[in-house]
DNA sequence: CATTAGCACTCTGTTACTTCGAGTGCTAAA
DNA sequence: TTTAGCACTCGAAGTAACAGAGTGCTAATG
């Protein structure tokens, strides 16, 4: 693989990003830091096209990037500027300021991207990977009528009501709420499962049958709690460029929490997904562009941008890198964390 | 203003809502029902667009119907045939068994209400008119740090966690939760204001001023208390029909729940809404066709269908009376269903 | 006087044809 | 190996012609 090709297919990506135009030798010829001549750019990217790095719409068109372009132009090619003081002054801004609730710093910082990028911004609660079940409660509210209320060591508080055949005396409560304690804390949220339920089930049935829409309560409070939320913002904006299909492009939406998946990954760090490279992802010829933040050390969610296929890697990916960044250190700093030993004492 | 005339208006709707063309005054004449010849029906249709019922696309196309004239076909002209016994049984198949549990219920009457209309479905529960607050709770769950839960008449808990700037012993817990109930219980939901919390903070302060927060998380879950939830289903049906701009529809599902007002109206019973009659709703060229359920007797949601204006008001009319109705008759029966006696005994 | 038949007119959508230009691949020269 | 030149291809855009549907108006009819 030629030095030179390499070259060629990174001002092929830049101009089309640019101009949305299939992009020709001539085009390429007249940058400024490429010295050779059209029809010696008009070998390399047939060859470009050989290797499916291209791809022409049709003959006597210019060539467009294919998936397997955009990807190692992305992973190799690409250089990011640094985002000047300016900018990054600018986002500060647009973030809020030190006071704002966590709440309300995400959903700036993807009103923010949605202005700036003039792309959708779609964020995603991290999975409770390392919560534990730290407090039951069971709670009367009326005849046979119980709350149950589950509260865990990231501070997050679940509740249901439960409907029981009897009424339960103080006593039954308390070994409820310990037997139920006992099983239940230390145990991370993710791992809960049905089987331990069951056996929950099975080894209170002995001591008092009625006890089991308690448990079947817990267990399905332990699956809200598993649940993640994703939101979209600037969903419009994905139907203006006419390389998205809007019926997915709308399925989307309305289906997103269907999606958080893709935008947990193993690994930190800016990702850049494409919709068709994965099977998983609903949006053909879309990108995903995605990092994490964090906070107090763990990872507390995603924030990231969903734009066509073609769109301004270089401008993007500083933006989100930033806002990641920012996020984490805000959230991290010394506001009120919630962590395990308070939430216990 | 003419019988015929209010026929062949009819009659124009209705080949309209069949074909998606314009219809011309020869379609008109070949129909059964009408007896007259094609130019009497020019002069006709000539006055209904005078009127302001009708309008032509461009010179030398049929007429369409003006949302005047929808207006006045669905007020006045319609004829809104029975459903089937074979429909019905349908319908009650896609609704799921009685023992079906509520949500479920409406998401099958939504998911049978896209299929069988093409169209997007949207539902909203009620704003709780009715319920009051029938108990306050505040449980410690760590340092300083304090879970309060409310809990309505009809059932419905929410809770959120709080931060004290010292710890409260039993006796203060009780007597605020005392105070708290005092205050509150009997309240209507819908009245409670922050100029009430205010009074309230102000009156607790005398006795102790850290209590505010508290006062403060109550006044929040009081909000979340009244907040409404609208469901879209099958959006991308909308994006097929090329009178909605396609933007529109793209930023109503994305922001759905700033919508809910329109879907609870005062009366009950069907009603047909258009995007541009009513200058609150998103989506213009749209046309909303709504109802409520009820449960034991009271308002519990609306459940409807969001289409282009042209649609077949005859067919989806039916089929939402039929649900809505079916709906309230399941939910009002001997199910569980809270009430506040048994809340609070 | 309301209704109808007839007719000239208007406007759109479609098809066929042409032209234009950008871009290519190939060949031959540097 | 690179470059200049050239014939070729293909889509986009523009034009003309045409068919068809529908209208408004006028004059005739019961």
């Amino acid at each position: 693989m030629d030095d030179r090709k390499l070259k060629i297919l990174a001002a092929v990506v830049d101009e089309y990003v640019r101009t949305g135009e299939p992009v020709g030798s001539k085009a390429i010829s007249k940058l400024e830091h490429i010295n050779v001549s059209a029809a010696t750019i008009r070998n390399d990217m047939a060859a470009l096209e050989q290797m499916g790095y291209l791809e022409q719409p049709h003959t006597s068109a210019g060539r467009i990037p294919t998936f397997m372009g955009y990807r190692l132009y992305i992973d190799e090619l690409m250089t990011l500027p640094e985002l000047s003081d300016d900018e990054k002054l600018r986002l500060d801004e647009m973030l809020g300021d030190e006071n704002t609730n966590e709440e309300l710093l995400i959903q700036n910082a993807a009103a923010a991207l949605t202005e700036l990028t003039q792309c959708a911004a779609v964020t995603v609660n991290s999975a409770p990977r390392f919560s534990v079940i730290s407090k039951v409660e069971v709670i009367p509210t009326g005849k046979r009528l119980y709350v149950i209320l589950l509260i865990t060591s990231s501070g997050n508080i679940k509740n249901k009501s439960c409907r029981l055949e009897f009424d339960l005396n103080h006593e039954q409560i308390e070994f409820f709420t310990h037997y139920i304690e006992e099983n239940l804390s230390g145990v991370s949220v993710e791992e809960l499962s049905d089987e331990m339920f069951d056996k929950m089930v099975a080894a209170l049935s002995t001591y008092m049958v009625s006890l089991s829409p308690l448990v079947k309560g817990i267990c399905e409070l332990s699956e809200d709690l598993r649940h993640q939320e994703l939101t979209v913002r600037g969903g419009e904006k994905l139907l203006s460029c006419d390389d998205l299909d809007k019926m997915e492009v709308v399925r989307f939406i309305e289906h997103k929490n269907e999606f958080t998946g893709i935008l947990e990954d193993a690994f930190s760090g800016i990702q850049v997904k494409f919709g068709s490279e994965s099977g998983s992802f609903a949006i053909g010829n879309s990108s995903l562009i995605v990092s994490k933040y964090r906070k107090g050390g763990r990872e507390a969610g995603s924030l990231g941008v969903i734009g066509p296929m073609r769109v301004d890697y270089r401008k993007i990916i500083p933006y989100v890198d930033y806002l990641t960044q920012k996020i984490s250190s805000i959230m991290s700093g010394s506001d009120d964390d919630y962590d395990t030993d308070e939430i216990n004492p």
